[in-house]
DNA sequence: CGCTTTTTATATACAGTGTATATTTATTAT
DNA sequence: ATAATAAATATACACTGTATATAAAAAGCG
């Protein structure tokens, strides 16, 4: 064959969509190579090993996020660029673990690093607060994007799961766990977070250090 | 052979011992069972597979977690409790992406969902605002500590290092990213954010809901 | 075109993984 | 002491990532 129809932006997406579908512990590269009708080891004439692989996924996952006009109003920009963190790390589930676990140095990440920091820079933060103001953002996003996305069920299913594992939380023994559940299993509270909320929080916060 | 010896703890507590001085990818089950002068199928004895063995794991990096005292000042508690996971997830370098990417049901998790919901409870707010301030600090404390970990350099190498990369962000395509390593390499800034500061930030928006 | 060089795909093989199954050994109960 | 039970082992299988060597196809050049 050599067909030299393979490459890595063929590789890299077929990569995604299978961890997508199957999760990511199920993507080896013998199978992925199957899916693209090849045999693993061509795979390697187009990407250095799998790691490799595994970075160029994450970043394509970062190329998601909406990057920020450096001429826009920097809390609007910043809460924009959260909102598709947060869709792109649900959309891509395996991604935020990889996020988790190595150092990316793709282009998409030196682009948001840039945007980021740029759109805080010209709206008057220095150096150190657009630092620290992406950390905050950046932990509280991968933080509710990481429980969120563990919770074992939907959340129309959050008061149908509390009432079947209420038997389960001993009232004896974990008395507010009990009842927390009891709350959410009478409907008294329906079990949801809200990702805006917890951002504006700490949008306003970061607004205390913005001169003029 | 058949010693009666080996215990789950000894099983877990080896694992943990392992996964925290070579990494948590050099954790298979021939080498624990190596380490402790047993054949790998013999843990199969005490543990269910090696998905459990992660599980136990976990559940004993949560029992670090200092818990909140149901009478304690709530703010306070919180704080210690999230001083006390940032000290464990980064003693345990591989917990964090466990926590990323499983269900924990142990009995330290349960412990730590009830002492905490606790604490809020009997500060007067309700379970929805316990809920949500739970999911708060959790979010923003693994957030911080995933970025924190994952940063390549020590904080003391930080100048060295943007000195050195300097080269490698392109001034022409990132002259934000470029800035904001030349703030670190000409010394502008130190390049540290403060894990306290911003858990503070979201302490003080929690204080605005609680009652009297 | 033909011939050479380079690129890409393949075949094979090896060391490592989790763990199912069957067997042997050691402890406990009667 | 003997039977029952529990735990350690031996073996084996289906996977994994990838090093190495080979074959095939494409590209470059006269």
């Amino acid at each position: 064959m050599a067909s030299r129809t393979l490459t890595p932006d063929m590789i890299v997406g077929k990569a995604i969509a299978l961890a997508d579908a199957a999760g990511i512990q199920k993507l080896s590269m013998r199978k992925l190579a199957a899916a693209l009708d090849v045999t693993a080891m061509s795979l390697y004439n187009h990407v250095k090993n799998k790691e490799d692989l595994l970075d160029l996924m994450l970043d394509q996952v970062v190329a998601e996020f909406a990057r920020p006009d450096v001429d826009g109003q920097w809390d609007n920009m910043i809460r924009r660029r959260a909102h598709s963190m947060r869709t792109a790390l649900k959309a891509h589930p395996w991604a935020l673990s990889l996020l988790t676990s190595r150092i990316n140095l793709g282009a998409a990440m030196f682009a948001d690093m840039n945007a980021t920091t740029g759109c805080l820079i010209t709206s008057g933060f220095t150096y150190a607060q657009a630092d620290w103001a992406k950390n905050a953002v950046d932990s509280f996003t991968y933080g509710y994007v990481l429980q969120e996305m563990n919770f074992p069920v939907e959340p129309d299913q959050y008061q149908a799961t509390a009432r079947q594992f209420l038997p389960m939380i001993s009232k004896a023994d974990y008395p507010y766990f009990h009842g927390a559940a009891v709350a959410v299993a009478d409907g008294a509270y329906d079990g949801q977070t809200d990702f805006d909320f917890g951002l504006s929080m700490v949008l306003d916060g970061l607004r205390k250090w913005q001169p003029a």
